[in-house]
RNA sequence: GCCAGCGUAGCUCAGCAGGCAGAGCAACUGAUUUGUAAUCAGUGGGUCGGGGGUUCGAUUCCCUUCGCUGGCUCCA
């Protein structure tokens, strides 16, 4: 008697089908499922699976289209092994290592006598172009270990034999379109004809599994969508997001540039820019004191041996700088912590004193390397919202916790999402086991007591402690670190500070590195893009710009000026004998929020007429009305 | 630091099979007294990132160095 067996799709009724030569798309035809042509893969009983896996037990399916999240993540994985045969066809001798998806699109990491160049490319997509034109389909194979090694060995690739050599399974999966075989876990696209809309964008070079010991490797990247539209449609967003690039925006809005003369790393803010960032100083100030920060300042330069003692010299030594003063050796702070610490064992502290919370907006240098400097994002100076509390161990989480909220506060009022990533101990670290598991497991509950989702990173954590990272985007959705909260148990220690208990004895502080923040620069740079250069009105450097018509009104317009000053508004002038329209467009390049327009009419009822950023105008207004609006506004951040 | 690409006027960029270095915007001067995103005319401005080499001659070719960009790595 023959099998049968029972596929069933969410929403509809089962059906009962032969189970002889069944595979997931031919039971999907058999449920006359819609959209056949847009399906990538299935899954069944929740597995994700090639569209022609076989089915020989009943099952319930679920069709995985092409535009989907998963459906994309394999037309993408697939885009890459279209693009990795025709790099070996095209370039003889290359070997191929890894060719994963990524968010957009997807890259492979190849090893060829030279680098790939920019203007390789236009040959690699025409290739691919064919090789999807043929349609070839995706075939998937197990093979035996040992046979997958041989064959990847005869094929002259070391890379794929190497990764196979780690994985323990008995059965390796390759997938195979045209010439092609690739060690591969699928699954694919049924064939290469469903790959739509690709485009190769750039290349890079990668080291073999991330490692700088290893190999340099030539990456190509690529983007991929479901069609045409979509691709088109993310090529523009690139291109929206590059006007918003915190770099250009830097310099249209003259708010500081970066000279080779100067050096690279090191920020010179202009007015407008220095305005900014001391906005938000002085409002983290503000919010810090409110919270139950204490202000603290510490040296720019501390002896070397301090910086021994604290461990930096060990474990940071190549991100410092030193110096030396009448023989002795100094070294320019890449952290905060150390005049912190000190204040704290400058006498003997009670439990009843605890937590010590002590803030400062300091100003640090790290060499970092010449390649990883990024604008304001990415610099060699920079000023950190810096805070270290020193707490019991049993004030440990609700401290944490306050700085989850002071991070919560503060993003919701600058309007950004953010990720939390905690990082456990490193390599190369100081301190006792039973210590680091203490403060990890400090940060893991303070943040599922809160519900908030995050993502474990092993051993990326400073070498002190373990580390709960707030993760912002950039405009081109680059994730970078702002907000860090630090648990440190090591530090205390080598410092030796202590505080008297309710037994009379002495015990060690625990101690929190963190800043909200980050370093103001970076924050800055995210913040342009974030606003593309747009500031809400409480942090635009200049709020207001007064215009005039004709010089018969200048002297009215100072009279204005001097109205708005005197309220604290930050206000600029236009009085040059030129056209409104051009010095309405001149501020609006600037991005400035309010423009006041004063001419004869103005004069003659002693108003003002306001053009907001947005082209919206205001009913005329008195001085002191224009002055109260501005004021609130800014009370009310927005 | 590594791989690749790129450095031309204040900015954005053109030029260069090796033969006197260009445009637009900005700046400056003059005219215009102007009502919500560019008034007109004129003028000045470059050791073609720095150093070295090849050549009769280098912005152009080669080497080197500094810097920038995109990645890798690292991190606020």
């Amino acid at each position: 008697m023959e099998k049968k067996v029972t596929i069933s799709v969410k929403g509809s009724p089962p059906v009962e089908i032969r189970a002889q030569g069944l595979n997931g798309l031919k039971a999907l035809r058999a449920l006359s499922m819609d959209n056949m042509e847009r399906m990538a893969a299935i899954k069944i009983n929740g597995e994700i699976k090639d569209l022609s896996a076989e089915i020989n037990s009943s099952a319930e399916l679920e069709p995985v289209y092409i535009d989907s999240q998963e459906g994309l993540q394999i037309l993408r994985h697939s885009a890459a092994h279209v693009m990795a045969e025709a790099v070996r066809e095209l370039f003889p001798g290359t070997k191929v290592t890894i060719g994963p998806a990524i968010k957009n699109g997807f890259y492979y990491d190849f090893d060829y006598e030279r680098a790939f160049e920019a203007n390789d490319l236009p040959k690699i997509e025409k290739r691919m172009a064919e090789i999807i034109e043929e349609d070839l389909p995706f075939i998937r194979n197990e093979i035996p270990h040992s046979e997958a090694i041989d064959f990847f060995r005869s094929e002259g690739e070391p890379y794929k034999v190497e990764l196979i050599e780690e994985l323990s399974e008995e059965a390796i999966t390759m997938y195979r379109q045209g010439n092609f075989t690739d060690l591969c876990r699928g699954p694919h696209l049924p064939s290469t004809g469903k790959i739509r809309a690709f485009q190769l964008t750039h290349v890079a070079g990668a080291y073999w599994r991330g490692d700088e010991r290893n190999a340099m490797l030539s990456r190509i990247y690529g983007v991929a969508f479901a069609d045409r539209e979509s691709l088109n449609a993310h090529l523009k967003n690139l291109e929206e997001a590059r006007k918003r690039d915190h770099r250009v925006l830097g310099r249209k809005l003259d708010l500081f540039t970066i000279r080779d003369d100067v050096g690279p790393g090191m920020v010179i803010f202009h007015p407008n820019g220095a305005m900014l960032r001391r906005i938000i100083e002085e409002f983290e100030i503000k919010e810090h004191l409110k919270r139950g920060y204490e202000l603290a300042t510490g040296p720019q330069l501390l002896k070397t041996e301090l910086w021994k003692k604290s461990g930096h010299f060990d474990h940071y030594r190549e991100h410092m700088y030193f110096t030396s003063i009448e023989d002795q050796s100094y070294g320019v702070k890449p952290m905060n912590c150390l005049a912190h610490m000190l204040i704290y064992s400058s006498k003997v502290r009670s439990y009843r004193e605890l937590p010590k919370r002590y803030f400062e907006l300091g100003t640090v240098h790290r060499h970092e390397r010449s390649g990883v400097l990024h604008g304001l994002i990415r610099v060699r100076q920079f000023t950190q919202d810096d805070a270290h509390i020193l707490c019991t161990p049993e004030q440990l989480k609700v401290e944490i916790q306050n700085i989850l909220d002071f991070v919560r506060d503060i993003m919701a009022i600058f309007g950004f999402d953010y990720d939390l990533e905690i990082s456990t101990r490193p390599k190369k670290s100081i301190g006792t086991d039973v210590d680091w598991q203490k403060a990890t497991k400090a940060l893991i509950d303070s943040v599922e007591e809160y519900n908030l989702p995050y993502q474990i990173n092993q051993g990326e954590g400073a070498f002190y402690g373990p580390k709960i990272d707030v993760m912002l985007k950039d405009a081109l959705e680059r994730s970078w670190q702002c907000a860090t909260i630090q648990c440190d148990f090591a530090l205390p220690e080598r410092f030796d500070l202590t505080y008297v208990g309710p037994d009379g004895e002495k015990h060690r502080p625990a101690m929190i590195h963190r800043v909200i923040l980050g370093s103001i620069e970076r924050f800055l740079g995210v913040l342009i893009e974030h606003y593309a250069g747009a500031f809400p009105l409480w942090l635009a450097p200049v709020q207001a710009i007064i215009f005039t018509i004709t010089d018969r009104n200048i002297p009215y317009g100072e009279d204005l000026l001097e109205t708005l000053s005197g309220a604290g508004i930050r206000a600029g002038k236009d009085f040059r004998n030129e056209k409104l329209s051009f010095k309405v467009r001149e501020a609006q390049m600037k991005k400035i929020p309010y423009m006041l327009v004063v001419g004869d009419k103005e004069m003659e009822t002693g108003n003002v007429t306001t053009r907001l950023r947005d082209g919206r105008n205001l009913p005329p207004m008195s001085p002191k009305e224009v002055v109260d609006r501005i004021r609130d506004e800014s009370k009310n951040r927005r």
